[in-house]
DNA sequence: GATGCAATTTGATTGAAGTCAAAGAGCATG
DNA sequence: CATGCTCTTTGACTTCAATCAAATTGCATC
């Protein structure tokens, strides 16, 4: 990555903040060498361990993120404690809006999590000087649209067994965009929270997945490592033919 | 509205496109005028029928409209027939995307609608031109997002009852944001498209209407003309504490 | 106002997911 | 390696919404 940064740039002045380090993407990516340096002055990085909130439903928001590692969890809560997942962001995601002072929605980290912070003012007065940046945002609100659509329709027209499948190969597409016929990964998500995700409760969660497994879809080791030998097979059983 | 426009203005340059005559908002509103002389060569006023789509699903998008008058239901479609819908746009909301070519989804009209439109060239300069053309798209697809968010809480953890309050809510304050203590408006939808936007069947909607009409939440006369006395309480019944 | 058709409502029954309860795994800690 | 804890699975039963099957209403047309 070092070294990449070097070839294509081949000077001294920053590619990204110092607090992201070498990672691209997110906000970094689109600014000049310049506000790079300024950006680098007022970010700091932090580890958020899972179960922690980045910000609360309601709260008024003070700094923005990039997510450099890990999953945050984006969720609503009724006042009678029914909760739901409303999505997922991963690396490199950025976390708050230029110029919304509340947040809709809590932000959680579902593993634990690396992120890049920044001040409020900071990062509105780049949105404001650079025409990029908000282009880079709305690209991220529109793949959030899609994404929150296409969420839609499974929660209100798929079955629990369509439901999980199709959470397992979200999961799976983001782990590793690249698609393999098969593939082992970390579930980010408790059982719970997969619920919250889904629309269901941890039982009928706990059922389907067993359903899955001894149909052959997917194996399970230690609760959370899931392996798809046929990636095709799970997304016909998440109802996307 | 053209006396309002002449007072502000005072002058002959246009404030909205010829197509949209006096209509403010949607993407007239941040147009300079020469970019309005410009757009009117080319936009045209169309009107679109209760039922008749306006863009289909994985279709190739030729042009973008603002919506005039009317309503447009956004939706999904399973291989096997299952629908959701995922979002409504009312008056003056823009549809499509600028530089994305393929439709993820079917936009139909769900009421006779009018729109303006223009061809995909002419609304890519115009984007590419005006920062204050994107910020307002960005702001739209962020009003979009909370709504489908908002939505997914509904389709995921509500119960039949709440769902069909929740509708009827949020039609209601979609046709008069001023909200008094009552309203009555004829519903945009029929039974078998609330359905779709609730992750129902037209009968439990027709049910829980009816159990709603009983229980004094709502008068219903002809089907579609819905009163209601007191929209806190319907608001309650939504399950919005 | 009679006719025909689609949209909506109502009724009887079924079924998928929820609820309640208990057992079993996984994983820290001393 | 026993203890205590949480997380997950499994089982028995219930319930809410879906399904299947008529009625009824609304509405355009003759």
């Amino acid at each position: 990555m070092d070294m990449m940064r070097k070839d294509i740039h081949n000077s001294e002045v920053p590619v990204v903040c110092r607090s992201c380090e070498a990672r691209h993407g997110g906000v970094c990516g689109v600014l000049t060498p310049q506000q790079l340096v300024e950006l680098s002055k007022h970010s700091t990085r932090k580890v958020v361990h899972a179960g922690n909130e980045v910000v609360g439903q309601g709260e008024r928001v003070a700094s923005y993120s990039n997510i450099l590692k890990g999953v945050i969890k984006l969720s609503k809560m009724m006042a009678d404690g029914r909760q739901q997942i409303v999505g997922l962001q991963f690396a490199p995601d950025f976390i708050g809006r230029p110029f919304h002072h509340e947040s809709t929605l809590t932000a959680e980290a579902a593993t634990d999590t690396e992120v890049c912070v920044f001040p409020k003012p900071i990062i509105e007065r780049l949105v404001s000087e650079s025409s990029n940046l908000e282009h880079q945002l709305h690209n991220q609100a529109l793949k959030e649209l899609d994404e929150a659509r296409d969420w839609m329709l499974t929660l209100g027209r798929k079955t629990a067994q369509e439901k999980v499948a199709s959470f397992l190969y979200l999961i799976a597409t983001h782990l590793d965009p690249e698609k393999g016929e098969s593939m082992t990964y970390e579930l980010p998500l408790s059982r719970a929270d997969i619920a919250d995700f889904l629309g269901l409760t941890i039982e009928t969660v706990s059922r389907q997945m067993t359903k899955l497994r001894k149909d052959g879809v997917i194996q399970i080791e230690n609760n959370r490592l899931v392996t798809v030998p046929d990636m095709d097979r799970l997304s016909r059983a998440a109802g996307n033919d």
